[in-house]
DNA sequence: TAGAGTTGTGTATACCCTACGCAGTAGCGT
DNA sequence: ACGCTACTGCGTAGGGTATACACAACTCTA
């Protein structure tokens, strides 16, 4: 059993995922790394979902027994945490642009990128603040961003957690409804019109004016790029905090 | 089995929770009913989390075997959505007020309030757009707050998916993480000093130069009440809704 | 009264995570 | 060179999960 001298109260793995905690040469050499597990649990959650990844799988994807897995991370809910970092990945280098409104549309845009390619992260239960490598160094660019406001450090990390928290629930309507309607067979109208096309069968307008009045409009029937609803909200958020800074000014 | 005649192409219960599908009285009496079973399953999530919920938990309480359940419920994934639909409740009686700042951020924090007093509800995994009846029914509701505004009705319905996406998020990290810490015995600090305190020991400041610097600052160490981060991300988001009405007047 | 449809339940399948103990390996101190 | 020791991988086993299916009991309808 690993000691925890590092005083981090990290699990192990994710120490290791830090680089800390380097071994100690003394058994037989380590047949897998940390990486090449994540790397196949990401392979099968990118295939088959994220219900797919059990350790029995990842176990055989990697020509290996079940429990040997457990050398490696002490339960499941650690694999998923470095998996969900994996998914993330750094975020891209260079020197954000001057304007603080550019280069932070930049940034959620690039998160936003780094989830469309692993849906699947929505749906990894979180259980900690953000405390891997790839989560931190996504913070990291995104405090440089701001770095030019005249925000408080305090308020600087809510606007991160606001933006990031909005990528991540949209993405979850987004990709994850509409990866359920697809499986469903349902391809060609739009998420969008089918609820709306359900609304109208399940509300009256006695009970449910606003609503009925709503879906009068045909509004909803618009089928709508899935990007339109991120750019809708990100711009809203945007707006309240550029609010926030010229207030200061 | 139940046919499927509604044409609402829903689930059998979830069409039950809207008051379709009146029993066709051929077999023995139900002993049970859908509303006795979600109170089971929402009093076993509410002692003991969302994770304490399974069939055969449920099923115990009720005093009836676990197969029985499936007589009311085709899969416990329906079981889940209509405990949202329950841990949600009815919104708020009464007419809004009048201003829609003021409305919607009762709305907002009443929302909240929901949510709050049944913190497992942001872990349900949603696979459907809001279909259930409190679902339906807050929407109504959050329509009716924005009815006096410009906003067209596709937008209405955007903002009501960012704030209350916001606030199940916003929830989600104050709640759930703060439940966790509180399980591992460290009340004393808030969970944001201790957070602070996890990436001082894992930051240098050459490769996370801002983090490094807003650690410094000590703007994190501040406890800050749960609420805090709730108010600075709603204000925000409702400034920037605000200034897209401003600017359609 | 016969039939039919519905209810509750017991059994069985196919998973899942992971605690534990054992065998084998490789480096360290002597 | 020789244990000692710590670490690796793995087999077994236990306790949990959801749910498909068959069957008996029940009650309404024809």
């Amino acid at each position: 059993m690993a000691t925890e001298d590092s005083g981090t109260g990290l699990p192990a793995s994710i120490e290791a995922a830090w680089g800390l905690r380097e071994r100690a040469g003394k058994g037989p050499r380590p047949g897998l790394t940390l990486g090449r597990i994540v790397d196949a649990a990401v392979g099968i959650a990118s295939a088959d979902g994220l219900g797919a990844v059990s350790m029995s799988r990842v176990a055989s994807e990697l020509g290996v027994s079940t429990m040997s897995l457990y050398r490696y991370v002490s339960a499941k809910d650690e694999l998923l945490t470095l998996m969900e970092d994996a998914a993330y990945g750094p975020p891209p280098p260079g020197e954000p642009a001057k304007d603080w409104r550019t280069g932070f549309t930049d940034w959620a845009w690039a998160l936003r990128t780094s989830v469309a390619r692993h849906p699947w992260v929505v749906n990894v239960p979180i259980s900690t603040p953000p405390s891997t490598p790839n989560s931190v160094a996504w913070m990291e660019r995104g405090l440089a961003c701001l770095r030019r406001t005249n925000l408080s450090e305090g308020e600087k990390i809510s606007v991160l957690m606001l933006v990031s928290g909005f990528v991540r629930n949209e993405a979850r309507m987004t990709f994850d409804i509409l990866a359920a309607h697809r499986r469903k067979g349902q391809s060609l109208e739009s998420s969008m019109a089918s609820w709306a096309k359900l609304l109208e069968k399940l509300t009256d307008a006695e009970r449910f004016p606003a609503v009925t009045a709503a879906l009068r409009t045909g509004d909803l029937d618009i089928p709508g790029g899935p990007d339109d609803e991120f750019v809708f909200g990100l711009e809203r958020i945007l707006d309240g905090v550029e609010a926030l800074i010229s207030a200061r000014s």
